[in-house]
Formats: structure tokens, C-alpha cells, sequence
DNA sequence: TAGATTGTTAATCGATTAACAATC
DNA sequence: TAGATTGTTAATCGATTAACAATC
């Protein structure tokens, strides 16, 4: 079971970005030195494991003393690739597309919106409007603008039935990676990592435990 | 390692959503049987794990012929307790809230939106607007209005600074169940079950795996 | 140095996969 | 009946927890 160095389970990574905002929280506090135990109390995990977690990039902490906190906040946002930045497109510019696509302006400065599509060219916009100037692209220009400009990550927001030919078209242009808004899982190659948001399954999941017992 | 009947693991709950839009699915093209080979080979599990699955509610299949179609969708349906109606609030109403609640009026007849609370009382209409007659109410009304109106289920989406005022507002009011779209871990009585959409951490996961290797 | 806390190995637990008897 | 496929037990795999030696 020996897993090569720099091969980490699925488990851990999900844990990563949680161990990042919890290590934001201490450092807007002032807090400068934490133990495993202390995380342990904050995230409800245990201090083996987060102990377990760390370990696999390496050893971040002192024995004796506990972890800076500044040091690991920044060796996870490395090992995530969150030091790097990120050219972005937003396909589909409704209203969930425009949540998130401000969310991204807002904070996300390492992810770079490039381009925006939509079958409508035209922007609803509400009064505190980050869009303003934002120029939205039909669909059918996918293609060719990103062979013209690099894009790292697809964020997908169309309908439904819509998604599993635009991911392909995005694909096909030569995105690797999609944020995968709809309710659909894409069939795509295996070589695209997509990660997907399926809010109508944690609803149903939600439902299952309102019921529990 | 008993787990006693009807204790069903988190793993289990997770995958019954995925079952269910593969059936949906094939519902639609009319398929009405199903093995647990071909539900393998639809959805990237192992027979194996699927009749494990299954079996974890009782025998719905029959030897030598495989699953109905219409009645194991009909059977994850009752255990998710989709066949109930529930009541739902949704606080914050901006984008986000907004987008989710257009999903919920048009793809899922068993949730009612009951009470919709933002600090503006305005809605900034698109031209399609499902809202065009809904009343937003200010979140200082919440305790009152829940405590006159049955609410199962919070929809919360509110700026992440407000989340946890608000979530504990909720609770205080009697709500059980808590569908939470801020960037923020709750930290609330155990009994409140909740169901995180941190979108944020998905996409800190999609940066690792592009970066991967 | 003594106390504290990590890094790391070993033990446990839980989830997935394999195998096959039951049965339609 | 013969063939197919489930239901279910056993084996494997992976992830979590416990324990403790290393060391700051």
C-alpha cells in the first residue's frame, strides 16, 4: 500500500482547502503558532490526523512547539497551486454565472475572468454592477477565442440540457479543466479534470437526514 | 463492525442522487430494466458496489433479471424522502439566492418557498422573473414569521461575514435543516443538520489537479 | 534539561471489490 | 431446465486513529 511520494488521496486534498480557512481565520486574529491539538478542537478532526494530513507534503511543523501559522497557511495555498494565476471563462451568464462570477472579481484575484459567453450578448444588471464593462461573447466564439487567448479553467452555468455539448465544445478548444455548475455529469476524456458543483444532490442528501431516525 | 439496520453510511447517501438522475435518465429514453452491470458501466461504479448499495434498503432487484427501472427511481425517491413536501425559506437574496430559488420553482415541486428575507427589500427583476410577485422581507422579521409559518429547510446565501448570525437566527427560530451556499463552517447545535455548497473549495480542488503530477 | 508536540509506524475501522450460493 | 443476475459473505483495500519514539 506504499503510495508514492506526491501521490495524495482524494480525502486529503478536500481537506485542504478547510485547513486554509480555518488558518485564515487565526491569522486575521493574530494568532501566529498553532498545535495539532488546537486545530484539532477548531475543525472537529483529530490531531493525528490532521497530523497525517501535513505530513504527506512534508514537515511543516516543530516538534515541541506546533506549526507557524503564516508558514503552513502558505504551503497550502502552494500545494493547491493557489500562488498561481489562472485564466478563466465563464460559459453561461445568468444569474448563478454572474454569482459566482462575482464572487471570483471580488476575491479570487489569482483567477483572471478573460471571457464571458451566453446565447444573450446582454448583461441584466443590478445596481452594483462589477460587470459593467464586461463584454459577453456569443457561444458559437468559444472556439476560436481560446485558441486565440489560453484558458486554464471553463466554469460552466447553461441549462441543463445544454451542458454536455458546450463542455464538449470547450474541450474541444483545448480547456482542461471545468467547474462544472449544472446538474449533469459530463462525459468527457479522462485526461479533464472537472470538478463539479451538484447543489440539487446535497438538497436531496439534506432531505435523507431531515427524514433520518 | 454491525452496523445496526436503517444506519446507512454518509458514502451510501452521497452516491443515492447520482442513482437517481441515472434512472431519470433512462426513464426518459424508455429503458424500464436494468442490471447492475449496465448501472456500472452508466455511472463509473463497480456492480459490485451498486447491488452493495441497493441492498443496504432491502432486495429490489430480482435474480436473473435485474433492477425495474420506474421502481427502484420510485424506491431512492421514498428513502431520500423526495416524496415528501417540504417548507423553505431563503435568506439572501441577491444572485445566488435568487439563482437557487429559480431552480427550485422550476425543477422541484416538492420544495414550496414560503418566505424570501434580504436586507433590501427590492429585487432587481430580470426579464424572465419567477419573482415578479414574490415579497422580500427583512431578515429582522425571520424569528416571527418562522415561528408562524412551519419552515423544514434555510436556504442560506449571505455574505460569508453575515452567515453565522444569520444560521444561528434561523435556528433560534426553529429551523432544522440548513442548505448553506456562504464560504463559512457553521458552527451550530449538533442536532441542525447541514448541507455545505462551499463552491470556493472545489475550485481550490480543481487547481490542485490541474498542477497534479 | 524537562516538557511539549511533531513525525511516523502500527492498529483499527470502514468502505469497496471479489466470489459464489441462492433463486428467478 | 439452463442462463442470468441478484443478495450476501469473505477478502481486500484505503483511510482514520492510536501510540510512541524522535526532537525541538
Amino acid at each position: 500500500m506504499v503510495t508514492y511520494k506526491g501521490q495524495i488521496s482524494k480525502a486529503v486534498i478536500r481537506r485542504l482547502p478547510k485547513y486554509r480557512r480555518c488558518l485564515n481565520e487565526l491569522i486575521k486574529k493574530g494568532i501566529t503558532k498553532v498545535s495539532s491539538s488546537e486545530l484539532a478542537d477548531l475543525m472537529g478532526y483529530t490531531a493525528s490526523q490532521i497530523r497525517q494530513d501535513l505530513n504527506n507534503f512534508g514537515g511543516f511543523g516543530q516538534q515541541g512547539y506546533g506549526y507557524s501559522v503564516d508558514k503552513l497557511y502558505e504551503e497550502i495555498d502552494r500545494i493547491l497551486g493557489l500562488n498561481k494565476s489562472y485564466n478563466k471563462i465563464i460559459v453561461g451568464f445568468g444569474r448563478l454565472g454572474q454569482a459566482m462570477g462575482s464572487y471570483i472579481i471580488n476575491s479570487e484575484p489569482n483567477l483572471r475572468i478573460v471571457g464571458i459567453f451566453d446565447v444573450k450578448q446582454t448583461i441584466q444588471s443590478a445596481e452594483h454592477d462589477e460587470f459593467k464593462d464586461a463584454q459577453v461573447m456569443t457561444c458559437k466564439s468559444i472556439i476560436s477565442f481560446v485558441k486565440e487567448n489560453p484558458v486554464d479553467i471553463a466554469l460552466i452555468a447553461v441549462p441543463s440540457y445544454k451542458a454536455q455539448v458546450v463542455a464538449e465544445t470547450v474541450v474541444e478548444a483545448g480547456v482542461k479543466a471545468i467547474w462544472n455548475f449544472t446538474a449533469v455529469d459530463l462525459d468527457l476524456p479522462d485526461d479533464i479534470k472537472i470538478q463539479d458543483i451538484h447543489a440539487a444532490d446535497s438538497l436531496y442528501a439534506l432531505a435523507y437526514y431531515i427524514n433520518e431516525k
